[in-house]
RNA sequence: GCGGGUGUAGUUCAAUGGUAGAAUUCCAGCCUUCCAAGCUGGCCGCGUGGGUUCGAUUCCCAUCACCCGCUCCA
């Protein structure tokens, strides 16, 4: 795996964009601050990591059922959800000592020093609070000095126009989360597919999130992808069903090759919970630059629920038939970062192994899982004599896998080719191929070899790449 | 958005006020019977836009992008 130092980072990223996993965005034009493209190898990757996740939460399931709900919402959804209320930060900046404070949290925090209590800096509008910053004589906590710019109000939403006249369009928002898609969705999921408290829904999409600091690499952008389940649970429960889909995540993130010590749980503290959620556990993971969250698993009560009916109108309760009784169910949120979990796998996948150390001669293996990896094997005629018999095995198996096909260079230098890009397995066509029907299937992470007959294939790495 | 740094083939690095050279990658051919072989040939570059200058990749300005820092969380 890569250690956590500044350069491993660079090196992932020249692989990815080397052999075309991620590429930076628009890069003909110069780029797109923090925008980047998945090449063909990439794409592969990361639809195998959302077949995976939907294949254990949906498919596997006893609870849960699966949804796509659009991009955009009425504007409402929003105004339900909190986020255009609270989804920004107002910020100024110190001129003395060009640092960045978020103003609210300067107030809250003279306020908690000067034994003040009473005072609602949440409530204050941008023209109250740097009044009362100014009236307090409120210092930066870096420099001490009093010399704030004025604030700003970032809303993370996008704003984009429905309609093609933009005077008279209305003002719609790019969802910044998938949730609230199966959150208005409720009672139609519920209803249509007849299921009964506790259930979940899961989806996977684009989210959009005007970030002031985005970076990473692929780890904050500005859009993003999402894996989210909602589940929805009777009130009471919900603690009992936050540990059960805990560890659900804990086995599937192992399942996939996460190590122990790359990954731990988080449990937020009190200050920093989310408006809508009154118990959150982060499963954090060690990237090269530090341990950042992937997967936030969150109680949110029945916020969003009453939320909606509230500002809906429209009853969000579910009548228990076990029970006799109503009641607006209770939600536990494992919303994972499909972009995220992607670099997470690459980075603990990443192996460098010394071939021969008085020559620094190393083979860079990237030991994907089998079921993520984009190609599952590459076939490898021993010769360019053997092409035919050898393509011919290539389309016969590229019905069944995503399966590559190399007959350029030395042997080991195709080897190293496959072993860079995580496919797991290589198939040496060679001139016993066509007398005995068999190929020579290496093995990329225990280097051995075994004959194995061409018919039997398709069902031999069907077996090695289920999990 | 603010401060600092960087910008020459896909990658790593040169040289130069007179429009760039190498290694490697990649492609083609020869060769090659299982882990970076060899030989021959080929493709590919001064981030972008202005300015100074007879002439700029080189000097100046702007811009864009990337990296680091700025309370962020998928």
């Amino acid at each position: 795996m890569l250690k956590n130092t500044d350069k491993s980072m660079d090196k992932l990223v020249a692989l990815c964009k080397g052999r075309g996993f991620v590429y930076a965005g628009s890069e003909i034009y110069g780029g797109l601050a923090n925008t980047w493209d998945y090449g063909p190898l990439g794409a592969e990757l990361k639809k195998n990591i959302k077949n995976a996740w939907w294949r254990k939460f949906v498919q596997e399931s006893p609870y849960n059922v699966g949804l796509d709900s659009a991009i955009l919402m009425n504007p409402q959804v929003w105004v339900a959800s909190g986020h255009v209320a609270t989804f920004n930060d107002p910020l100024i900046d110190c001129k003395a000592c060009k640092t960045r404070h978020r103003a609210d949290k300067l107030a809250e925090e003279w306020n908690h020093q000067n034994g003040i209590e009473d005072v609602l800096v949440e409530a204050m509008d941008n023209d109250t609070l740097i009044g009362y910053i100014s009236d307090k004589g409120i210092t930066c906590p870096d420099c001490g000095k009093a010399d704030f710019t004025d604030i700003r109000k970032f809303n993370l939403m996008f704003k984009t126009f429905q309609g093609v006249n933009e005077d008279t369009a209305a003002q719609i928002y790019m969802r910044p989360e998938t949730a609230q898609g199966i959150f208005v969705n409720f009672k139609n999921v519920q209803r249509t597919s007849r299921r009964k408290v506790p259930f979940g829904v899961c989806q996977i999409g684009k989210s959009f999130r005007n970030e002031i600091t985005p970076g990473n690499f692929i780890f904050r952008t500005r859009e993003f992808e999402q894996m989210e389940l909602e589940f929805f649970c009777r009130p009471g429960t919900d603690l009992e069903w936050f540990d059960y889909w805990r560890s659900y995540c804990r086995d599937w993130l192992k399942t996939f090759g996460l190590r122990d010590e790359s990954v731990r749980l988080r449990d937020h503290e009190k200050e920093e919970l989310s408006h809508y959620s009154n118990a959150t556990t982060d499963f954090e993971f060690l990237f090269p630059f530090g341990w950042g969250e992937l997967w936030g698993v969150a109680d949110r009560t029945d916020f969003d629920l009453m939320a909606h009916q509230t500002t809906s109108g429209e009853s969000m309760e579910y009548f228990d038939p076990e029970t006799n009784e109503k009641y607006v169910p209770y939600v536990i949120e494992p919303s994972l970062g499909v972009d995220r979990v992607l670099l997470a796998f690459l980075i603990d996948a990443y192996d460098e192994e010394v071939v021969d150390a008085e020559k620094n001669d190393t083979r860079v293996v990237l030991r994907l899982h089998p079921a993520l990896a984009p190609f599952k094997c590459a076939i490898l005629p021993l010769s360019k004599k053997l092409s035919e018999p050898a393509t011919a095995l290539y389309h016969t198996l590229q019905k069944s896998f995503m399966v590559d096909y190399d007959d350029a260079g030395s042997i080991g230098k195709r080897y190293r080719r496959q072993d860079e890009i995580g496919t797991p397995y290589c198939l040496t066509y060679d001139f016993e191929s066509a007398e005995d029907g068999c190929v020579t299937v290496r093995d990329r992470d225990t280097m051995t070899q075994e004959r194995v007959k061409i018919d039997e294939l398709t069902h031999y790495l069907a077996k090695k790449i289920a999990t």
